[in-house]
DNA sequence: CGTATAGCCATCCCGATTTA
DNA sequence: TAAATCGGGATGGCTATACG
């Protein structure tokens, strides 16, 4: 209904873009601007609409000129008087679609791959060894082994700190023996467990810090790095398996550690800038668009944004 | 669209280690 | 002591994705 309202007030689109006859500009001119609106979320929710797709990869769609000149464009990024000149509107979309480019740009060049700050190291503690076993931790299933379930191996972890401890969570997958009782088997037949709690560590800031970062880069390696496989086997269950995962000694790689967490808060500070001028920009266009709050809610509901996302954006329109 | 590639999984092999 | 299991590498299939 909104795509038919822009046609009808007007005729036909509001303006297009895309080809050198539909836009009224020299090739100095910037076309930031146009960058800004059709990466925003209205544009892409309307290409979903006008194209049923939202990916172009796999090789099935692909945007040309005359899918560019089919998506409408709102003639309120120019002046009034001329089309050849942006409004302030325009020239701020076109200002943010840059910024975003350089922020982007900027992000690629930090490496935040763990492993290549870790250099060569002694080995240290197995988790074993400096840990409690988080409550309950006997009835769960991370103590079953392949006998009880086909596949079983540890998929990933994340962490919850507290003042005086830092806990590691699990989840894992496998192959169900009963597939029918599940409805969100993966393309290999797996299902994936909620986080569940598998111990506690009461280490000080340093050993916190290198818990958080080697733990997931080893489960991501896995193979035998760090005494560590991720796979269940007929005795070895996928609490054995952490357990005996190994840490480097703290001082091998303190210094490592403290470039990596350098570079990995500044990328999320770059991140979050990205994100900030993504849902800037993406109001910005939705009030260009002349549209309702509860239009905007529904066309983020349909590109399924996240909760937290959402209501930065309507937050920002 | 066709082609290249990364990531994940399964399977096989064979020596080493553990279990019955 | 024989059988079972494990470790670790190699190979290969498959899907999703990147790219032109």
């Amino acid at each position: 209904q909104k795509l038919e309202s822009f046609m009808d007030r007007n005729g036909k689109y509001a303006g297009t873009v895309g080809t050198t006859q539909c836009l009224p500009f020299e090739n100095t001119h910037s076309l930031d601007p146009f960058l800004a609106l059709l990466n925003s979320r209205l544009l892409t929710w309307i290409f979903k609409i006008l194209y049923g797709s939202l990916t172009l990869s796999g090789g099935y769609h692909s945007i040309g000129a005359p899918q560019i000149e089919s998506i409408p464009i709102t003639d309120e990024i120019f002046t009034d008087s001329t089309e050849n000149k942006y409004s302030s509107t325009g020239i701020e979309l076109g200002s943010k679609a840059r910024k975003l480019e350089e922020l982007k740009s900027e992000l690629t060049k930090i490496n935040i791959n763990f492993m290549d700050y870790l250099g060569t190291y002694r080995e240290g503690s197995s988790l074993k060894e400096i840990s409690t076993p988080a409550e309950n931790i006997s009835e769960s299933i991370l103590i079953q082994t392949t006998e009880e379930k086909e596949g079983f191996r540890i998929n990933m972890a994340t962490f919850e700190m507290d003042p005086e401890s830092l806990l590691l969570k699990i989840s894992a997958r496998y192959k169900p023996r009963n597939k029918s009782e599940f409805n969100s088997l993966d393309q290999w037949g797996y299902i994936e467990t909620d986080f569940i709690p598998v111990m506690r560590f009461y280490v000080g800031d340093e050993m916190k810090e290198l818990i958080k970062s080697f733990v997931p880069a080893a489960i991501n390696r896995a193979g035998g790095f760090a005494d560590f496989r991720k796979n269940a086997t007929k005795t070895i269950s996928l609490l054995d398996r952490l357990k005996q995962l190994t840490l480097p000694k703290l001082g091998d790689v303190e210094s490592g550690l403290e470039k990596y967490l350098e570079q990995k808060e500044k990328g999320k500070k770059l991140e979050e800038k990205i994100q900030e001028t993504d849902h800037q920009i993406d109001a910005i266009v939705f009030v260009l668009y002349d549209l309702s709050e509860d239009e905007v809610v529904t066309i983020l509901d349909s590109l399924e944004t996240p909760e937290d996302e959402k209501s930065d954006i309507l937050e920002k329109f």
